[in-house]
DNA sequence: CCGGATCCGGGTTGATACTG
DNA sequence: CAGTATCAACCCGGATCCGG
């Protein structure tokens, strides 16, 4: 990107972040940890695999990844974000936080994958059951499979499945975020093509972050 | 800008604000409260008119601005931020707190106008003597005033002169900032071309925030 | 299949000139 | 003052191709 040449924080900022897709690549690094180009590409729906070869040589240049030729099985090259790179987290949780009335509505075209709950999940769900024991929820589309925990209050998410799930929900992601967030019931969910196995009532422990509200 | 077509907040987010200039345009507002055309165009230096006047059309068809005919004296017309637009503060804030390290080497060709002041000031420096007298500072560069002032442990900062400044400080907004945040020294500053006048002293109340560090 | 590189058309950006 | 018009250069998107 060019440079703005603005000696100032948000243009600093912009000139290494500012480019088309960077931010989304960082967000599937800190989704998935450290990832191979084709999990990137897969991540990514949309963008050109010389625009994904090209960001992350730049991104590399600046200090946000590095490239690891960990390789025992099999010569993979692996991508993973550098501290700097983490730190992005908070301007992407900033991004995500001002996003919410833009995803009321869902446009037809749009694709949800999976795995992208994750970090809404860490930023809006909570264990509404603080004292209940840990349960599990394995949310499964698209051939990917991604894991809510809730235990002790807090809610944990990644991708990958469960080990032991209380509860296996598969269906449009878009209906199970929907449905995990209590904007609509468990007869909506199914009725808009979710399938429920197992014991539906952990679905409970998992509801919105109460808005903080002023004094 | 093309839509990147994921139901993600992050994704929805850069629809909206991920174009070149627009989170430029933003900060303009957000520190000079309801502007005009030309002072936007001073205050963004580099940006090509035409694409100025492209994003304010975006901008006001995204809901982040509105176009004020207010005109009683000279039908000027003058663009602010709708309430959504304010509440990339914090994005914006999370952008300028990442920028940190970038900011410890100005590069020769770029630009500081002294109102960028405002936002870091806002962010960054903190009233060091909080039982004190509140004091007013005067910044002066490029035919620009920036009034910083501290008053019950609090800074506040905006463009314009100062009433009754204590101290009047010209010359280079990039030293004056280093001076601010104390990196340098008033001698240091003035051997750079930085003019003091009033009582220096008022400067010592200003430092930058002491980083919050963890248990 | 993985990890890209190459090529091309079109849209966006940047620079400048011009106008009501 | 507040933009519009024009045009070159560059970047992005889409497709194809290539070496392990």
């Amino acid at each position: 990107m060019r440079s703005y040449r603005q000696f100032c924080g948000l243009a600093k900022s912009l000139d290494v972040v500012g480019d088309r897709w960077t931010l989304l690549i960082v967000r599937e690094l800190l989704i998935r940890g450290p990832s191979r180009y084709s999990d990137l590409r897969a991540g990514l729906p949309g963008i050109p695999t010389n625009l994904l070869a090209n960001r992350l040589r730049e991104m590399e240049a600046a200090g946000l990844i590095e490239r690891d030729m960990a390789s025992a099985p099999t010569p993979a090259a692996l991508y993973k974000l550098t501290s700097r790179g983490e730190a992005l987290e908070s301007v992407i949780a900033a991004l995500g936080r001002w996003a919410g009335p833009l995803l009321a509505v869902p446009e037809a075209t749009d694709v949800f994958l999976p795995h992208w709950l994750v970090l809404p999940a860490r930023l809006y769900l909570v264990d509404r059951t603080p004292q209940g024991p840990a349960v599990s929820i394995e949310v499964r589309d698209q051939d990917e499979r991604v894991t809510l925990e809730a235990r002790n209050g807090s809610v944990r998410a990644r991708v990958g499945p469960a080990k032991h799930p209380d509860v296996v929900v598969t269906g449009p992601t878009a209906i199970v975020w929907q449905l995990l967030i209590g904007k609509i019931d468990v007869a909506r969910a199914q009725a808009a093509g979710v399938r429920i196995e197992g014991r539906r009532a952990a679905l409970r422990r998992f509801g919105p972050r109460p808005p903080r509200n002023a004094a």
